[in-house]
RNA sequence: CGCGGGGUAGAGCAGAUGGUAGCUCGUCAGGCUCAUAACCUGGAGGCCGCAGGUUCAAAUCCUGCCCCCGCAA
């Protein structure tokens, strides 16, 4: 029985975590503090922290990892830390603690990606393929030795969240067989080899749709910020002005044709939704989520006569 | 007690000075036949979020509750 230490918060960390507990081994789990209160009066917990609840698996939210956090985990023994999406620098005298060390999943082929947002600028760059890695934690981000790494085809039509469904079975599958490495066989972990590419934090407005560019560039954006911030433009003319909407998906059309006026609703597809024109090319805009509203597809909003042709975005 | 929007037909929205519930789309039946968000005629489809209250009369006014969402973190 390998007993593991394992550092991880959001929702997708939560479901390695749950690979764990379902095959029954012994965890203690390091999660980020609670968030401050949510809209209304919910309180808003990790979803690591949830879980840890729900199966009374031990849980610790250290804020800093002064001494007491270092001894309480150098009491508990582990074997083995996993770090999965945690969201804090883990310093190197945590990380150290386990007799066979820390290894992190990444959702990239390392030493591409290295940073926070790995699938979304994967995404935005246009990348046609994509992979888990696990890897040794060491002082700087992301550089640490390989354990293994696999890779996956990235469809034309997956977003960050078609993306992350692919991504997570597979990394579950990458943390099962680097545990099997490392607790029965000796193995010696590969060195990162390439250029290092970076995918730092995501901001707000790093959403915000640029019109005059490439109707690809912008497509991608679509996609790689599907789960947030989501990718957003302002409508500027008739009864909806300066209401902020988020364009959820889109379709390439006339790739290659310049356009003088950008941002301009050029076109309506019966049932499918709105043509916008971009710099280059032209955008089907099939799903929209507006301000105050909930996601729906754009046909559902031209319903509401909230824009039509001739209206354009800032 | 962070700020704010909203729950009305399958979907998106009007209606808010109380007086038999409306628009667009979709859907169904028929017509037209090449219009490009096609058009014309007709039909089906609603406990107006829930519960009380005021009133001759409540989607609309009052009170309480539930649910959804945006921003901000």
């Amino acid at each position: 029985m390998v007993k593991i230490i394992f550092f991880g918060t959001s929702n997708i960390s939560k479901i390695f975590l749950e690979n764990l507990y379902q095959n029954e081994r012994e965890i203690l789990c390091i999660t980020m503090p609670d968030k401050a209160a949510l809209r209304g009066q919910k309180l808003n917990y990790p979803a690591v922290k949830s879980f840890a609840i729900e199966n009374q698996i031990p849980y610790m939210q250290p804020q800093k990892f002064e001494d007491d956090i270092k001894s309480q985990i150098e009491n508990f023994k582990p074997a083995l830390g996993i770090a999965v999406a945690y969201g804090k620098i883990i310093p190197d005298f945590i990380f150290n603690i386990p007799k066979l060390k820390t290894f992190n999943i990444h959702f990239s082929l390392l030493p591409k990606y290295r940073g926070a947002a790995p699938v979304q600028y994967a995404l935005c760059n246009g990348e046609t393929e994509t992979g888990v890695t696990s890897f040794f934690l060491e002082k700087s981000l992301d550089s640490g030795d390989i354990i293994i790494q696999k890779k996956i085809l990235i469809a034309v039509k997956d977003n960050a969240e078609t993306l992350f469904e692919k991504l997570t079975p597979l990394g579950i599958d990458t943390m099962n067989e680097s545990i099997e490495i490392l607790a029965n066989t000796k193995y010696i972990p590969k060195k990162q080899i390439g250029i290092p590419s970076f995918a730092p934090i995501i901001k707000k407005e790093d959403g915000l749709i640029d019109w005059s560019k490439n109707a690809v560039e912008i497509n991608n954006k679509i996609k790689g910020l599907y789960l947030w911030p989501s990718a957003f433009s302002y409508i500027a003319s008739g009864k909806s002005a300066g209401k902020r909407i988020k364009i959820m998906e889109a379709d390439i059309i006339e790739a290659d044709i310049k356009n003088k006026s950008p941002a301009y609703i050029t076109d309506i597809e019966k049932t499918e939704g709105f043509i916008v024109s971009c710099g280059i090319g032209k955008l089907l805009i099939k799903a929209v989520h507006p301000e105050n509203k909930s996601k729906m597809s754009a046909w559902d909003f031209l319903q509401g006569r909230q824009i039509g042709i001739g209206d354009y975005f800032k």
